[in-house]
DNA sequence: AAGTAAATAGACAGACTTGTCTGTTCATTT
DNA sequence: AAATGAACAGACAAGTCTGTCTATTTACTT
């Protein structure tokens, strides 16, 4: 088994993601990660802290996830469309539980300043991401919107319409 | 002073907007409303049933805040990008607390059905308005994608940037 | 083999949560 | 003037929450 660290990490992840950030409390967490509660706050100095690390971890696993799953396709615009399937991808996985970072923004306060700093610090690497594949600014901001939509409306609407409509347009921009 | 109800739902939607759905407890929301916890129980039989009453609430004023917002314009062109306008209104008044709806909706779980189903009515309306304005159904999507994106952009980098490329775009699509 | 660091279990404080309940006061209507 | 319904105040149950604490056991290193 993982080290405690680790399985407070990967149990929260699964968690945050099912039930949400306020609605998950950590004698949950500790329970189902088979971690004492004086180790969890050895690793951790509080909840918020905590969630910073999972915003971190989810962070490297997503955009590899990413790179791994567009980088077959050798073309830029096939690797634009590939990101729309992406989406797909993950929505089945997962359960169309739509972006953590998204699903945690809702749910912090203006207190919370740290946990938003990483929030925005990833959609801005997602930005970045489309910008270095199209140089254009403006086309790129029309694509990273229209891919943020997409996840969002697929966990409103628990289904892939709008994803797909999304490609067909993004197919027609580029 | 308004009925108690109109004091409940009132206080509810200020806290739910700048707090949060679970964030916020009946206690507080029954102090600032200056009612009784009994009355508040005669009212609404759960903390569930006053976020419905709510979320009704929210979706007529919106609405009625958005068609008056945009039916001084007289083109539909004209009326499509007073809507991006409307976000930018929207933003300054409430301080960047982005969509309700969207807000809620990553806070509840599966068993919440009767929520979800409201939130899902409310953007069906805001696609039914754009498609309405606009006949065409992919552009009409493509619209809304943009727009949802835009509420939630500006909530997430507390700016109105990508709003005002969106209605840049937008203005270039029709 | 002794010592150190990290894990364990779990009690506890103090504050919070939703929802129920009893009993009182007020305003309107008959 | 009596009666009815709606509001009031606030105690209470039963459970949740985060974070601290003590005390014990395991595992690794010197």
């Amino acid at each position: 088994m993982d080290t405690p660290r680790e399985r407070i990490i990967d149990t929260a992840s699964l968690l945050f993601h099912q039930q949400g950030y306020n609605s998950t409390g950590i004698n949950q967490i500790i329970s189902e990660a088979n971690v004492a509660k004086a180790s969890f706050y050895q690793h951790f100095k509080s909840k918020d802290d905590l969630c910073v690390a999972f915003l971190n971890a989810r962070h490297g696993y997503w955009f590899s996830e990413l790179i791994t799953y567009v980088s077959k396709s050798k073309s830029t615009k096939k690797r634009i469309l590939k990101a729309f399937d992406f989406i797909v991808y993950m929505n089945e996985k997962e359960g169309f539980r739509g972006c953590s970072f998204l699903n945690i923004l809702s749910e912090i306060s203006k207190e919370q300043g740290t946990i938003l700093s990483v929030i925005q610090a990833h959609k801005n690497d997602l930005r970045k991401f489309f910008e270095k594949e199209l140089g254009e600014e403006l086309l790129s901001a029309h694509i990273y919107l229209l891919f943020e939509s997409s996840i969002i409306e697929s966990q409103l609407f628990k289904s892939n319409e709008l994803v797909k409509k999304s490609k067909k347009i993004v197919n027609s921009l580029i």
